[in-house]
DNA sequence: AAAAAATACCTTGACAGGCGAAGTATATAA
DNA sequence: TTATATACTTCGCCTGTCAAGGTATTTTTT
């Protein structure tokens, strides 16, 4: 069962942001604790996931070093500055107003909770 | 207030299917239901409405008719299909997994519940 | 030693959905 | 008579996703 990219799309900054809150990442460690977290459900595709870096360097919301040289291949890492560090509330507050407005669109009562 | 229309996008199909299941109906109502159930925080542009019954349409998942003639102006009313429901149940089903995972993602406890 | 897989990043071009803008048509309210 | 409400339609732009292809290094397997 894959997911609808559309129903995640809303949300991939705030995917990013969140995982960022945390500690400086690199894409492929983002991915892959995304991939832990849901249980192989769902990864960004890379496509996507350095367009959102891409997109999110140039608003401001994080910015970006090269790794010291390691065991691997050479890593870029991102930060969210503070500026991120708003926009993520803002984005947080965004999903939870829609999240109960979609809810109340899209409810008919034939489905049981949690199916 | 306005919600990213990228947090409703996959959503918008749904949205129109619940409502026909209660009832046929047509866009600029669907539209007005909408508003008064979000107390006027949403509603969809009409290229956006319009486009959706299309590609419903296309799929299968509706049909229309013309309204008889009424006071107003012509209306173009939808019905959903069998093939309609089945999908909005589906679609039920992708929203319900998909929140659950986009929590479980955006996560990081710095905001209160329903804030 | 060679091949394959894992780690890690980047770019291009196509595609789909949302939507601003503009248009059509009728009825009612000011 | 002019504006507003009702109601639908189409065109073209914009944005985000992603398939496909590429680069480079290290580790594991054969």
């Amino acid at each position: 069962m894959t997911i609808a990219s559309d129903l995640i799309r809303g949300n991939t900054d705030t995917i990013i942001l969140a995982s960022l809150m945390k500690k400086d990442s690199y894409g492929y460690e983002i991915n892959k604790e995304i991939s832990a977290k849901t249980a192989g459900e769902y990864e960004f595709k890379e496509a996507t996931l350095y367009t959102a870096f891409k997109r999110l360097e140039e608003a401001g919301f994080i910015t970006s070093y090269w790794g010291e040289d390691n065991v691997t291949a050479r890593r870029r890492y991102y930060s969210i500055t503070e500026r991120g560090k708003e926009e993520y509330i803002n984005l947080l507050s965004d999903w939870n107003r829609s999240k109960n407005m979609i809810e109340k669109l899209i409810d008919t009562g034939v489905m049981e909770d949690g199916e």
